[in-house]
Formats: structure tokens, sequence, C-alpha cells
DNA sequence: TAAATTTGCAACCAATTAGTTGCACAACTT
DNA sequence: AAGTTGTGCAACTAATTGGTTGCAAATTTA
């Protein structure tokens, strides 16, 4: 059972379910209406953005709200470092370039 | 046969193949060196790379070049971006609170 | 207390995945 | 021309995935 944030955000359901859940916690029901699944679907998918804490539950009552644990996206985030100075250091290239033209 | 960026970088053999044609462009060879995989199985995650357009080829003889494609990277950095936005505004909010103490 | 609501979990299933081996083909080397 | 090297593709396989239905448990409502 690999699970990792990157194979959680494999999937389509699991983006969407971290989108809706960034703008405001959600129940399980509640985020089940925005799919054509069923809500144990949605409920297998919430489980594996559990296992690798991009969300966190919070029990009221009989209902259970999930959170995004933004923190955890910046994981992602840190890898997109490396890829990132390289862009960045093209883009100073290409500046340069277009400003040596210039001249 | 489902190919988008996501899930091409939900394996981490294939993470660790951007990464290292990332420093500089690679034969399939060069590349199944660094795994304990076979040839084939890099090619594999070679053509699943090029698919989605992460990766491009330059042959060159018999030996072909598989190039980063940084410009489709940054399909993860924009997505991130609704996130990055949220974790910004709470880290402002912590620096208001901050020094707003400090008052 | 009985019924309804909200949820998680287990068992099953079809499709996909990541790997393998065994080719075939083109391009260099001798 | 014959052998070697670099590569992609097809066929197969075991494991994983994302979905389903059918429960059981806990909490709220009537």
């Amino acid at each position: 059972m690999r699970r990792d944030i990157f194979q959680a955000i494999a999937d389509p359901s699991r983006r969407a379910i971290l989108a809706l859940i960034a703008m405001q916690s959600m129940t399980p029901n509640a985020l089940a209406e925005h799919f054509d699944t069923t809500r144990q679907a949605v409920s297998k998918h919430l489980r594996i953005l559990t296992e690798c804490q991009l969300v966190t539950t919070q029990q009221q009552g009989r209902e259970i709200y999930y959170h995004l644990q933004i923190d955890k996206m910046k994981e992602i985030d840190r890898w997109l470092q490396q890829f990132r100075a390289i862009w960045e250091t093209r883009f100073s290239q290409l500046d340069e370039l277009l400003s040596t033209t210039k001249k």
C-alpha cells in the first residue's frame, strides 16, 4: 500500500476533493454531492488523503468534517523547487538575451 | 489510458527520471543505469512521460536523447497556485498577529 | 424506545499499472 | 557483409486501483 502525496493527487477526484475542502471543511456526504460516484467511493478517497496526511478530521456529533492540511501541500511545492530553479534560470537567461539584443 | 502529468509524476521512478534529465538530457540506456529495473521498464516510463509531453526526444545517430520539457512542469505549479494562495494568506495572517502582539 | 441519519469498513470486481521476457529494426563498428 | 549496440514494441503477469454493494456502529430525531 504505497501512500504518498504524489500518488494521492494522481486521481482527479482526489484533486477535486482537495480543491473543495481548501475553500471550506466539509463532511463526506456534502462532498459526495459534488461527484457522480457513491458516498463510499468518496469515503475511500478521503481515507487515502487522510493516510498521507493531506487532510485531517474533526468529529462534530455524528458528522465528520474533513480539513485540508495545507502544510502537507507544501511538500509538492518543495519537490517542484528543483525544477523551478531551472525555469527561473532559463527565464533570466532569456531576459538577458533580450536586453542584449536591445543594445 | 489516462495520461496526465499528475498520474505521470505519481510514480517514484518517473520522478527520479525527471530529476535526472532536468540536470542533463540522457539516453534510455544511461538512465537505466540509475535503476534496478530493466532498460525496457525505463523505456516504458519514458513513453508515458513523452505521451504527456513532460519530455521530448532528439535522435542522434542510434541514440535518443530525452529532454525535460520544463514548461510542462509549470502546469503542476499552476495547479498549486490555488493552495499557495491559501498558505500565503495564512502566513501573512500569522505575520499580522505577531506584529499586533508585539505592540 | 424506535426510526432516521451519517459514517467507516469489508468483500468483491473490472480496469489499469509496473514490471518482465522476447523479439525486430536501425545504425554504427569491424 | 557480419557482428554489436541502442532502441521501441508486443505479450504476458502479479499487484494495485477505483469503483460497487451490503453491512454495522454511533448519533440525532420523533
